[in-house]
DNA sequence: GAGGAGATCGTCT
DNA sequence: GACGATCTCCTCT
């Protein structure tokens, strides 16, 4: 029997406990926190928020999964192979969104990070919806009603192209985008939530370097992409 | 619930 | 021309 939630309420909803969030006061992170390795800044950001603003709207989520790729020396990652004209962006300042288009059907958002010249980035897996979830079903064509289910909740962002499409996100439109700029419609913000455990797995869906333990997840969380872990 | 396969197209060789 | 940092649908158990 799938645990019910409240009532989703027009705008936003808050479903569970990770989902109080104080969207804008949460303090947007600066390049500083960028501009470290991967494997650092993959930690250190679930539990933070990803925030996009539709107009005078705000949809956001609480990042729950990612993966931290290690640059040139990373078989596994895009700049494993030096730079191109897809995946320059790594290659930049940190904090700067790299999205690609994946299989001829979906985006997937990542954040550069270690100083420029150096291609480590995160890539965001999962997020657990707090802001905005009715127009984030509606972009990913679900019909969640008042009895929506964390189950059906867990379509609408928990896997890195459906949290693509939830917040609209494109390559032309925010590839290369300054994630630290209060001018940017999308940023990360830090509510001052902190996870209390975080399990570490191999990467999803690769065939290089499968083994390392690059994968990070907030343990027990609901919005974790496939099965729950930890 | 688990596993397999198709969709679909940008990127790189 | 092959492959891919995925998702969905379908079938089988």
């Amino acid at each position: 029997m799938p645990r019910r939630i409240a009532a989703l309420k027009p705008g936003d909803v808050a479903h569970d406990p990770l989902a109080d969030a104080d969207i804008r006061g949460a303090a947007i992170l600066p390049r500083e926190f960028f501009n470290r390795d991967a494997i650092t800044v993959a930690r250190e950001l679930l539990g933070k928020l990803l925030i996009r603003r539709e107009g005078r709207r705000l949809l956001a989520g609480r990042i729950v999964e990612d993966e931290a790729y290690l640059g040139e020396n990373d078989p596994a990652a895009h700049a494993y192979s030096g730079r191109t004209p897809r995946n320059f962006v790594l290659f930049g300042p940190p904090g700067r969104a790299y999205v690609y288009f994946i299989y001829g059907n979906h985006y997937c958002l990542n954040v550069s990070c270690m100083p420029e010249g150096e291609a480590e980035c995160v890539l965001f897996r999962a997020m657990e919806p707090v802001f905005g979830t009715e127009a984030m079903a509606r972009e990913r064509g679900l019909e969640l009603g008042p009895t929506a289910t964390v189950t059906q909740l867990r379509m609408i962002s928990s896997g890195p192209g459906r949290m693509s499409e939830a917040l609209r996100i494109t390559r032309e439109r925010d590839n290369n985008k300054d994630l630290t700029s209060r001018r940017s419609d999308l940023w990360l913000g830090d509510d001052g939530f902190r996870p209390s455990t975080i399990v570490a797995t191999p990467r999803v869906g690769i065939t290089k370097a499968i083994d390392r333990p690059l994968r990070f997840a907030i343990a027990q969380n609901a919005y974790v992409s496939g099965k729950k872990i930890g």
